[in-house]
RNA sequence: GGGCAAGUGGUGGAAUUGGUAUACACGCAGCACUCAAAAUGCUGUGGGAGUAAUCCCAUGAGGGUUCGAGUCCCUCCUUGCCCACCA
């Protein structure tokens, strides 16, 4: 017989795959059941593949093969997010169109992907840049400019002023540019914002619908990030002043103990009562110097408050009438709450800091209940002293009649905030879709007639960023000026572009309509497959894809597009893969490998098989040529069966293959791929000696055939099937064969295992006991003894106590 | 500082959810095949004592609950990921 050979049989079934269609959705399947398994879709970098990004869709592969073989009608695609920053910022740094870049990239990936033999349907392969997609990404936007979610706004923005151009909160770690580091600053700016909070709600409330099968940290992450929170809004009078400072807190049971209070530097209030600020030229330098701190000042020293008081201002707090100074601090934000805060130093430990530094009054007003410790600053719920009239409540209670109080006299109210900002969605670079607005001077902002649908991105000469604060589409005047589409005067396009992750927003939805151009999705097609019900990709997306993208559904839910509340049903985040040396693989540390060597060498079998059993899915694991080398050898031994077929059916063969069946069955629902594999070694462990059924031989091949389906499907032939395996029904399992007759009793004396009786399984206890006592082992141990209970497990275990 | 995971052999990791700890794989060692090596196959492989049967110890540390704890409870330590001055 001849070696195994992957490289041959992987080959030669990628092709005959593809031409029997077996990656397609079957015509006739309407009455089957559906399944639509998705890949996170990947952006397509300069620098091609590592072995760290298929393991999801290796994944994704096995569910959608073993999701075949039961019956489903599956929907498995894959495409490209091919607009944005790093396709841009690739592209001006080797001098070449972002266009040609992004194509190059997407054919090595191609190329690259399809030596996996994976089960996808290239007819349905979309491209966020293509003009054909992005009508549709510019079509939502005017539905959402139409319902008054998209709006311009003058507010600061963060601006890279590397990048040059503005980001949402979302694209920001620590205050740095998530791209390059660049610390970002606040810019007055004429922006597009989507109205993201308007749905912020849903956006929480809905992580526990029953729609939703995710895994708990990514709820918990996407909860936080929304950080909603309730508290009270309310105004500090300036004294002599028409003017008061409007504060958010959640702890207004503290209201007592406020000793001072503070605005954020680039609080509006400063420039109105500029005149009454004595010492204004130390204030503006500190508002200057805040906006100018330095990336190492922010990350490193951040901990370390600094302001500055205004001098000549006083506030008035409501409840007491005490008079309190006025400070401006950068560790008070400017774009959250009021941006500006009661201070209460003996209660919240930034104010404690602060305080202490500065000298300031504490005064405490809350002690512990009894079980609590006492700090010296105490943050937690206790009870009230020092407060007047609110003595004596509990910090719940006080809370509830100070809002109450301050509603009747018409001085603040109950607010809910939250730490998600609206979506900043204009971006002042090229390589973006196109946003479909036109400013004419007579009828202001006008949208783009959805027939005019797409906005097609035009060629320029120069595509790099020009930080004027124009984007540099505005450098094409003959693009620029067009006419109004309301009145036929002259206008101008709107020259920002849309964010890269406009086209991943809504881009599951395009696999299932590809080509329709008359509306975004036949309404019987959605309906047909949606939600999406396995999503695979990385656990960085927590925050940003998985927020956008559950937002726009709930828009297009809202106009009728959708019929589901939320797009992805049940979703799975892919542990990370390290490089050998345990680090992250990168060019950086010379440490990546590249798919295409590891299936040169060992098959893309072998690779596939790999991946899944290097651990748990979801847990970062570290490379190891070794592993590979491992799951090739159990790939040479499954081959090597083909000459170790036999006639008899063995009892105990029968009850290990249904065994196995069951294991690998439950495995693959639950994501556990290591087990599932593990457990098929052991099979051919069992039988790989002996000799194996050709029927039992067959089932293993099934079983195998999603994780290793080219070498499951060439001895499948080879075994004189005409017929590809995936068209095979998944085997089940027979529950009266995978009974055990027999066990091992294990005996214990005071919890230790001292012997094991081989028995009948259903066995008595009133027999068990007999049986153990008779144990010469156990004799031993109980000579001398007095047993005083003894406690037996059914088919497994008895424990003699003795004293 | 907050949230979420997780700590088991030389390594990646199993353990039916309270019932034989270390499955499976890697690595290592010995043997077989070979002139030799690679490949392959067989055997062994948590630590300690013993010729052996067997016994003792061991799941980050320490306590507790239980007939029985890797699994449950308390205290502490460590690591990873995400967020981070959100009032």
């Amino acid at each position: 017989m001849e070696t195994y050979n992957p490289k041959g049989i992987e080959a030669k079934w990628q092709e005959k795959w593809l031409k029997q269609g077996i990656n397609r959705i079957d015509k006739d399947s309407t009455a089957k059941e559906k399944f639509y398994v998705l890949d996170m879709f990947p952006y397509p970098s300069g620098a091609g593949l590592h072995v760290g990004h298929p393991k999801g869709y290796i994944a994704t592969d096995v569910s959608a093969r073993y999701k075949m073989l039961q019956g489903y009608s599956v929907l498995h695609p894959m495409g490209w997010d091919a607009f944005g920053l790093p396709a841009e910022n690739y592209a001006i740094k080797n001098k070449i169109h972002p266009r040609i870049a992004v194509e190059q990239n997407i054919a090595t990936f191609k190329k690259q992907l399809e030596k996996f033999g994976f089960t996808y349907d290239w007819d349905r392969e979309i491209n966020t840049i293509d003009p054909e997609y992005y009508r549709w990404t510019q079509w939502i936007f005017l539905k959402m400019f139409e319902k008054g979610l998209a709006y311009e706004s003058e507010e600061p923005v963060n601006w890279c002023p590397n990048c040059k151009t503005v980001l949402a909160n979302e694209d920001l770690e620590h205050g740095l540019c998530e791209r390059c580091g660049t610390q970002v600053v606040q810019k007055k700016m004429r922006q597009w914002v989507l109205k993201m909070t308007e749905y912020a709600d849903r956006l929480l409330y809905d992580l526990d619908s029953s729609e939703l099968n995710w895994e708990d940290s990514i709820i918990e992450q996407q909860k936080n990030w929304i950080g909603r929170s309730e508290g009270t809004q309310f105004a500090l009078k300036i004294k002599d002043s028409e003017e008061g400072i409007e504060v958010y807190t959640t702890r207004l049971d503290t209201v007592f103990g406020v000793t001072y209070s503070v605005v954020a530097p680039e609080h509006p209030i400063v420039a109105k009562i500029k005149d009454k600020i004595e010492n204004y030229s130390e204030v503006e330098a500190y508002q200057i110097q805040a906006q100018n701190k330095t990336e190492l000042e922010r990350t490193e020293l951040q901990k370390e408050k600094t302001g500055v008081e205004l001098k000549g201002i006083k506030a008035i707090n409501p409840f007491n009438d005490e008079t309190v100074p006025v400070f401006m601090a950068d560790y008070v934000l400017g774009n959250y709450g009021t941006g500006a805060v009661m201070a209460v130093p003996a209660h919240d430990e930034r104010d404690f800091e602060f305080a202490k530094k500065y000298n300031l009054a504490i005064k405490r007003v809350i002690v512990p209940k009894k079980d609590q410790t006492d700090a010296e600053c105490f943050t937690q719920d206790g009870e009230l002293v020092n407060s007047n009239n609110y003595d004596g409540l509990s910090s719940q209670s006080a809370r509830k009649k100070m809002s109450e109080w301050l509603e009747k006299e018409g001085i603040g109210k109950k607010k809910v905030n939250y730490k998600m900002r609206d979506w900043v969605f204009s971006r002042q670079r090229y390589w973006g879709e196109p946003i479909p607005i036109i400013h004419c001077e007579k009828c202001g902002t006008v949208a783009v007639p959805e027939k005019d649908l797409p906005v097609r991105l035009p060629e320029v000469e120069h595509y790099e960023p020009t930080g004027t604060g124009e984007g540099p589409l505005a450098a094409i005047s003959e693009w620029v000026n067009t006419a109004c589409p309301k009145c036929g005067g002259p206008a101008k396009r709107e020259t920002n572009t849309m964010p890269q992750w406009a086209g991943s927003s809504w881009y599951y939805l395009r696999y299932i309509d590809p080509k329709n151009n008359i509306i975004l999705i036949d309404k019987k097609l959605e309906e047909e497959w949606m939600p999406v019900d396995l999503y695979v990709g990385g656990a960085e997306h927590a925050t940003r894809h998985l927020l956008y993208a559950r937002f726009w559904h709930k828009f297009l839910y809202d106009i009728g597009v959708v019929t589901t509340i939320e797009p992805f049903k049940k979703l799975v985040h892919v542990g990370l893969i390290l490089a050998e040396d345990g680090r992250k693989m990168s060019k950086r540390w010379n440490n990546v490998i590249n798919p295409d060597d590891v299936i040169a060498e060992f098959g893309a079998d072998a690779m596939r098989l790999y991946e899944m059993f290097m651990g748990p899915f979801t847990q970062p694991v570290a490379w190891s040529t070794n592993g590979v080398k491992g799951v090739r050898r159990f790939l040479d031994r499954v081959w090597k069966l083909q000459e170790n077929i036999i006639q008899d059916e063995d009892k105990k063969e029968l009850s290990l293959i249904n065994k196995t069946i069951k294991k690998v069955t439950e495995d693959i629902e639950q994501f556990r791929f290591n087990t599932a594999i593990s457990s098929m070694m052991i099979l051919l462990n069992e039988v790989e000696n002996a000799g194996i059924t050709k029927k039992s031989y067959e089932l293993f091949l099934q079983i195998l055939s999603p994780f290793a389906p080219h070498i499951a499907e060439e001895i499948w032939e080879k075994l004189g099937h005409t017929e590809s395996i995936f068209l095979s029904a998944w085997p089940k399992y027979d529950p009266e064969l995978i009974k055990d007759e027999e066990i091992n009793l294990v005996v214990q004396v005071n919890g230790k295992v001292r012997d094991t009786i081989r028995i009948s399984a259903n066995i008595t206890e009133e027999e068990a006991k007999k049986v153990a006592l008779e144990s010469e082992k156990i004799k031993a141990h109980l000579e001398g003894k007095e047993i005083k209970k003894i406690i037996f497990v059914g088919g497994k275990l008895i424990n003699i106590v003795v004293s």
